[in-house]
This record gives C-alpha cells, structure tokens and sequence, in this order.
DNA sequence: AATGAATGAGCATTCATTCAT
DNA sequence: GATGAATGAATGCTCATTCAT
C-alpha cells in the first residue's frame, strides 16, 4: 500500500531518534509511528542494528555528497577548501541530528556489527578533510606533522562543536553561529605555519 | 547499619557505570552490588534519574577537585595552567569513560529535570578553563577576543578527543597519547598571538 | 514450474526435520530452503498441522517399506522375523530421529485433528509384528497367550528403547548396539515356550 | 498474600503441562493460570528451564519415595521386589503423567542445564532396580549377563508402555491393567533362569 | 531504616496465517 | 500457481517502581 516503507521506516526512525534520543528507541515505537505493526519493519530490516546500519549508510552518503560540493569550490586553495569542510561539517551535524546521532555517537558495541567494508566508505568522509590538510601541507601553507594525527584532530574538534550543541551544553550567552565560526577559526589557526612555537 | 547507605550506593554506582557501562546498569544491579534490596535505594534517591543527577554532581565534584589540583602547581603560567587544565580533563574522561559519558553525554530528555541550580555548579569546572585563559589574555600571552567564546571552543575541542576517543572513532594507527598531545597542542596554538592572522 | 511442489515441500521438511529438529522448523524455513514462498506451502497444506500429518503419513509408509523388506527375507522363520522387525524397527527409529518424534511422540493434542482413517493406515506397521508374533504362536515357537497384547508388549519395549536412547537417558557407559541388542533380545526371551531357550 | 506461591507455581505447571503439553507451554500462560502476574514467577525461578527442574526433582523425589515403599516389602525376594519396583514405576507414570513428561521426555536439549548434581539424585531410583536386578543375579534366580544393562532394559521397557498408554497410542480394545502386566511380566521373563519358569 | 512481594509496561524477535493481486 | 505485504499473537525476560509491613 504504502509506496516505500522502507523509506518511511528510514524516516521515522531519524525523526523519533532526534526527540527521544537512541536509548529509547524501539521497534515498537517506530511501528506505532509509522502506523504499521512491528513484525512490518522485520521485512525490511533484518533486525533492529541492521535499520541503524542502514541510516549510518545514508547520513554518511548524505554527509559525503555535502563535503564533496565543497571540494570543487575551491579546487586550489587548500586552506579556504578545509575551511569550508569545517563549516559544511558542522552544519550538516546541526541540520541533521537525528543522522549525526546514528552516525558518530552510537555504541561502539553496537557498531562492532557493522560490516568492515562499509566503516571503509564511511572513511571517505575524513579522507576529504586529509586531503586538504595534506595538500595545505605539501604546499607549505599549514604547518602539518603527521597528517593522519592533525586530520584527527581537526575532526575531534568539530565534533566537540556538534555534540555540545546538540547537547545543549554550550552557555547559552554565546551566539551559536560565532561559537562555530571561533570554533573551526581557533582549529585552524593550530595549522598556522609558524616561525616560533609557542607550547613547549 | 550502614553509616551511609547514600554514600555506599554512591560508590557502587559509580563502579558499576565504570565496569559495565550505563546501559547495563539497573536498580537491581545496584542493589546485588550493595547487598541491600532495590526498595532501600528509593529511600535515598527519589528514582533513578535522581540517582543518576547526584552522580553527575560528584563527577562534577571530582572533575572539579581534579582540575583545581592543577591550578596550584602553575600559578603564575596561565599557558602551562591551561595546558594542565587540558591533560588533567582528557585524563578523567578516559579514566572515567561511563562516568563522563553520565556527565556530560545524557541525553537532554534525560537532563530536563536536571535542576538548573546545578547546572552552574556544573559549570564552576568551565570556570577554571575561562580563568586560564582570561588570565592568559591579559597578560597578553594569549590572543583571545572573547573569553567566553574561546573557552568554549577548548572545551568543545577537548571533549570532541574524549568522546571520540571513547567511541573508539579514532584512526587505530594513530597512538592516542600522541593523538591527545596533539589535540591539546593544536587547541592552544589556536591561542597564538601571532603577527599575522591566516584565515581571513 | 516445480513439477510436483507438495513432493519438494515433503521432501525438504522431512530433511529440515531430521536435521535441524522439530522444535526450530518453521513454515518460514521450510520455504526458503525449498525456494518459494511461504503463501506457496499453503497451496498445498492446510496449515501446519495438515503439513506433518502428511509428514505422519509418509514416515509410516516408509516405515512399512523397510518392515516390508524384512518379512520376505524370512517368510518361514517367524523368530527371525520377528527379531529382524525388530532391528530394523528401532534402526528406523534412531536414524530418522526428529522423524520418530513426529511420528510417535507428538503431543496428543496436535493428534486430535489427525483422520481416524489414518491412524488405521499407520497401525499396518504395528500389523507386521502381529503376523510375526501370530505365526510364532501357532507353529509353538513362541508362548502367546494374546497377540494382540503381546504385539503391543513388544512394540512399547522397542518404542521404550528408541525413545531412551534419542533423548540420551541411556547410561552413556552402556555400548548402544549391546543396550539395543540386549533390548531386543529380552523383550523376545519373554516369548520363550518354555523349558526351550530360542534365542540364543 | 499467597501463602506458597512458589508451590501454587509448580502445581499449576504441572497441571498445564498434562492438559497442553510442554511445547505450548509459557511463563505468560502460567502466569494466568495463577492469577499472578509473569514477572512474579520470576520472583520464584531463575528461568523457565530452572521451574522445570525443579519440576523434575521434586517428580524425581516423588519417584523415589513410591519405589523405596517398596523395598521394604519385599526385602529377601528380588524377584518381587522387581515385580513390584516395576509396577509402581508404570503406576507412578500414569498418575503423574505431568511430572513423568517432565522427568523423562524433555529434550537433551533443555536438560543440559539440568546441573550434573541432581542428575546424580535423579539416578537413585534407577537404582534401586539395579539393585534388585543385581541381587536377583546373585541369588540365582535371575538370569543376569550385565546388571546395568539388564537394569536400562528393564528400564526402557516400562517407559515405553508409559509413554505409549501416556500418548494413547495403545490399541483402545486392549485392557490397561491386562497391558501393564503384561509388558511387566513379559520383561521380567526375559530374566528368566532357564528351564524353571518363575513369574508364574 | 529496610524489605519481600508484586506488577505493568516494555523489549527484540519469531511465528503461522491471510489476503489482494 | 504463486507471491509480497502485512499482521496479531506470542515468546522469555528485564526494568523501574510501588506498597504493605
């Protein structure tokens, strides 16, 4: 009857996740929501991980094709291509909790079932951000180490952003958008080729 | 019998959460744990949020004894303090991966009846950070425009490493001393004030 | 497309049967392993029920064809008949395990709705001891006071024996051929026309 | 408020068990059967295996008490004591039909949980017939190659006509009591010293 | 201060079966 | 003949919580 329940399950799910959050998350309460009865999700999902598997796979796509737009706006300058990534990052965490929820703050006990070669397509993600961070390296414009440990780090940091605001835990005095902008500002800024270090 | 039966669940629940993990833990649990029935808890915490809010306090507590041990050694330093400050902070939230996430990963369903009161004692451990770095700021060792602001950015890059590092997201090629040395690195140069301002 | 799908549906239950046991089969299973779809079983069987009647039927009828077999290797020799039933009886029974348990154990209630017609087709089998044991009592090489009786007396140890050792209750320091062996032979020595030994 | 749930659980079980079988049988059905909710059974048994255990031991127990009966009675003479031993038996499995299904007919399956402790108690009354089966060989009077064997065929012999009257699978025209006795002396015969005939 | 007894709601999952096509 | 979509009922079990004592 329904068109596509698989795409109604999809959805659902990501909508219930953002209000309730993955703890309370059921099957039960997805059918209800969906208006259909449990047994109706098995036939699309396997069981209740391989739902959450399928909703990491489209955030993570999702996710890819935002940070790939940006890739090609600034094919050239490394520095403005990490900028912009940061920024896509963190809104597309901001616009889509339901996703970025599933995506990165899920178990890692429920993630151990995750298939091995999808993790390898969920990579593509950082490798964007490697990319720039190395090519910035290569041309000498950001002062990079280990390029895998500075990736990491830059990630780390937008994903501190991501959660505290969607935690709410941000003071609430702060302005959210120049909390993210000194946020990916401050990160980058680490990169700065520098004559004279300054930590020890 | 027991001097402080509050206490002892206290404790034990803290362990456990440690041990096992929140989403294993029950009030049943808990009870076995401290050989008292699941009834004695509800004289001492009202449900289990309850219990779960005065562990948050603790952590808060301990996080706070934690970071104010550091604030003693470097009195004068405000960059050594801060970098103090973000060891010490990774440190416990390593140390303590379920009680961290208790603390500060919740789900805000889960914190609504959180009373705001305690919110700000919560914030007393942000409190330490901000002083850091103002102090920093005035004596013109660090380049910061908004204190507020720029606390915030550490913390959310420093809690983006610990929560990515429980998650266990991080590269495993990538050693995680030197993946939090980094992290903290990289949030301090931010602070650099540098000649020349990179990103426009 | 499938020439005779009832015979595949048999076919494959009965293995799914023998291997997998009674508890864990399904209509579900049964027709993934055969191909088709579970509404397509139906086409063929009522329900459930209806399926393992048929199995019922199918597992007496084979049943008869290895007793069968027995009865033309030793038309003269009522004794070595009855023996060779016998062995091939509790054979039958220990090789087609989930089988015997469908045929001979399941719950009254599940029986109730098996055709009496039926059940007269199943007793053919108990029909060829009764020959065997008969004949014995009218050549004097067997001491029958009741056929009837001693066919059943007969049947219940073999059926005592089969059921003892699927369930593994048998002391397992017991050799399973001597117990089964032992078995026959005692049930048979209580048919001994005294004061004449028969088996020896 | 009930003064012996735990009993009131086990009684009802046992009765459920001989009206729907074991295979129907669930902690939900029991539950209402008691008028009790199902978390309450829960309250008594650690799990549904460990209800049916208890179930067996006290069967087990029961057992044991109606064959010790009659030890005493026949003291110096193996050959009744047998007699009787086996009767009991037969008796005892037709009056308890519920406990007899869960005693000996349960799947290995669920009794490898059954701890190896009670399997030790549970072997007494098999004993008991070895007993009688030894000290008859002793005697003389019994003609025994292998007493544990001759005892498991015994053994297997009344279970059979216990599970057959027990399923109504004996042929209806045929008189219970006259099947019972029959299938006992039928067994004991096989014992017999030849040329003297002793059941008389 | 402490507890044993009890429960309703919930969980993921499986099942036999139905029905429109 | 065959099926995909759908479901109600059921399963064992766990949980936080309550209440009378």
């Amino acid at each position: 009857m329904e068109p596509d329940l698989r795409r109604l399950i999809l959805d659902t799910t990501r909508h219930l996740l953002v209000e309730d959050g993955y703890a309370s998350l059921s099957m039960r309460k997805i059918a209800r929501a969906i208006g259909y009865s449990a047994t109706s999700i098995y036939l699309h999902f396997e069981n209740k991980d391989a739902l959450f598997h399928a909703l990491i796979d489209e955030g993570m796509d999702r996710l890819h094709q935002a940070l790939k737009a940006v890739e090609k706006v600034h094919p050239d300058d490394p520095i403005a291509r990490l900028h912009a990534l940061c920024r896509r990052y963190v809104a597309f965490g901001l616009e889509n909790p339901e996703y970025y929820e599933v995506m990165f703050m899920l178990h890692p006990q429920h993630m151990e079932r995750y298939p091995a070669e999808k993790y390898r397509r969920a990579r593509r993600n950082l490798d964007l951000f490697a990319a720039a961070v190395a090519a910035g390296g290569a041309r000498g414009v950001l002062a990079v180490e280990d390029a895998r440990v500075a990736t990491s780090v830059v990630w780390s940091a937008l994903h501190g952003a991501v959660t505290l605001l969607l935690a709410r835990r941000v003071d609430v005095r702060i302005d959210e958008a120049a909390f993210i902008e000194a946020a990916i500002r401050h990160s980058l800024r680490g990169f700065v080729p520098l004559p004279e270090p300054v930590i020890s």
